[in-house]
DNA sequence: CGGGGAGGTGAGAGCGCTCTCTGAACCGCT
DNA sequence: AGCGGTTCAGAGAGCGCTCTCACCTCCCCG
């Protein structure tokens, strides 16, 4: 790449004010001591020049990047596909912007977008890291360790559960799921089946969690493993309809596997929700809003849990908050979750 | 944020292995010219210490910054709710990585956030920047100049044609648009309507000529302005067909507002294609594919559009070839399209 | 009218790295 | 054995910025 035309420097600016570089930099970063005539004098030869500040320079000396790295263990396919990233980020976006700090996406998919993730943030680009989607056996969060940098996660790790902290966002998935299901046997159905999400995820075992909460003696054939995609939705449904062709009620991990449920009940000739109700999870607007019949799910406010973690991370209170929870526990915190009533169940 | 534990830096490293800095350095950066027993010597110390070169200091002397810029001047939720960006950032992310690049990507709302990509890209973060879904009367173009950095476009920008010099990559939306209302000519429709996009970008105003080319002397009432989204398809479709009951024939700007356009015509009864052929332009897979009917659309390889926009810019390629271009004028890439027959048309 | 304090400004060190330049060591050659 | 040439290692400057500290000015009070 063409190298880019020389920038002006503090140096040029502070000669061409008559002043000294010291000076330069307090008007630079608020003007705080400095008295009238000068700070005009130089506001306007920043102007004149087009002095933007090297933040590489700036960095090595105050530490600071005004920077934060969102990393999501996803390919960008999912990433881009899937609308809880989409309203997560903005969430995240809202807040950094409103603090004047840069989002830095960093998507993962193989081993060596491991590595390539772990030495970017141990090389000093961010001043922290929001991290997503982690699954169980991921080797990320021991490099972000390794890399010392403050971190939330969004959802709870698998490991943060006693023996080591962590700071979290995460929804009530337990307890979602548990609302979900008794409503569904309020309705008086007897035959639910549950389709669950990626399992090495905490999100999808804790919503089977909550399941298995309500069905404690449930037949586990009325179990099938998804993936949280709408193709996921669709085997599971197939193969629930194949081994329990008399269930009367679903309640799917998240929407978009629900949505593919739908679709197979719909091409099977089962009504909804008259012959099978189904409950889906995240209150997903767009999908839950756009099916046929519209989805009764669980709500989880996904917008403001990036919010949430981005405050927490800005604050500094993620890591004091470690620091400071449950002896050797962990920080999390836990958002509600309301059931969404629609047409389809 | 707490201050991170601190790393260990070259001289660290050096000390450790009992060399200077400079063969440190040396090895950390590939190892030629230096000798066997102090190469694996500085490896262990590397290893042990587990020292990650600082970027900051590294950049403030190279000028380099292994990172790009993705600029999007629109908000997050067009951006992650259309296809169109998933792919086209899939492609650059493919480039990028095997380069070692890191992507960062800036999307930007309003006024201030174009200011604070201005600094950004000024202020020395990436060596160089990838621009989509400009303006008309965007300022960013502007800024991006100023700021010195290479850039590629997305799509050719407005003013890029004669008097200022870019380098873009853009499809050959007037081609397509083309070919698509000749094949509506061809199967005997002889009132063809068009939903355009948001008229400000020069993507949708091609596709309009193109349709222009072939309805010279269309009824200008058959034209009706959507904004590329499903939302806007529909409002421009019921336009239409409150205008002009009698159309056969929708060419829309985009398979997003085209999708819209058919759920209006199901909902007025129209059957498609028996009584108005739809074609759309982009092929969206999952938006092509799963329009009932599956919709006939202009093909473009919108990954492939990414890839050779991150090469571009990568090669170096992208200013040399602006400055080569004819004089004066605009180095663009452009892309060919092909018709995509399916039930719609 | 002089001394002390406050507030404003400048000089200079140093953040962690790269890169040039110098010097040392060692090769083969005469 | 002595010499030029080559290779490899180290010393040191400097990238653009911030921040501490010392200094200087000016004002207020005794």
């Amino acid at each position: 790449m063409r190298e880019t035309a020389p920038r002006p420097t503090l140096e040029a600016v502070a000669a061409r004010a008559g002043v000294s570089r010291a000076t330069v930099s307090r008007v630079v970063n608020g003007g705080e001591g400095v008295r009238e005539p000068l700070v005009s004098r130089v506001r306007k030869a920043v102007e004149e020049l087009g002095y933007v500040p090297n933040q590489a320079a700036r960095s090595l000396v105050t530490r600071r990047y005004d920077a934060v790295a969102v990393v999501i263990a996803e390919p960008e396919t999912r990433v881009f596909a899937d609308p809880f990233f989409a309203l997560q980020l903005r969430g995240i976006s809202r807040e950094l912007t409103a603090h004047d700090t840069q989002l830095v996406l960093l998507l993962t998919e193989g081993r060596e977008d491991h590595a390539r993730v772990g030495r970017y943030l141990a090389g000093g680009h961010v001043d922290g890291a929001l991290v997503f989607s982690l699954h169980l056996d991921d080797p990320l969060p021991g490099l972000i360790h390794g890399a010392g940098v403050p971190t939330v996660f969004g959802g709870r790790p698998g490991w943060a559960d006693g023996a080591h902290s962590a700071v979290y966002v995460d929804s009530d998935n337990r307890g979602g799921a548990r609302e979900a299901v008794t409503h569904l046997v309020g309705l008086g159905r007897r035959r639910i089946a549950h389709i669950t999400g990626a399992l090495d995820q905490t999100s999808a075992a804790d919503r089977l969690d909550g399941f298995r909460d309500v069905m404690a003696d449930a037949d586990p054939r009325l179990i099938a493993e998804g993936d949280f995609t709408p193709a996921g939705g669709e085997r599971a449904m197939r193969q629930l309809l194949r081994r329990c062709p008399d269930l009367d009620a679903v309640f799917a991990a998240n929407d978009l596997s629900a949505s593919g449920a739908l679709r197979v009940l719909r091409e099977h000739g089962r009504r909804v929700p008259e012959d099978v109700a189904v409950i889906g999870f995240d209150d997903m607007l767009p999908v839950a809003e756009q099916t046929d019949p519209p989805l009764t799910t669980v709500r989880q406010d996904i917008e403001e849990m990036g919010r949430l973690m981005a405050r927490l991370l800005l604050r500094g209170r993620g890591d004091r908050a470690a620091e400071a929870g449950v002896a050797g526990g962990s920080a999390g915190v836990v958002l509600p979750t309301t059931l969404v009533r629609r047409a389809s169940a």
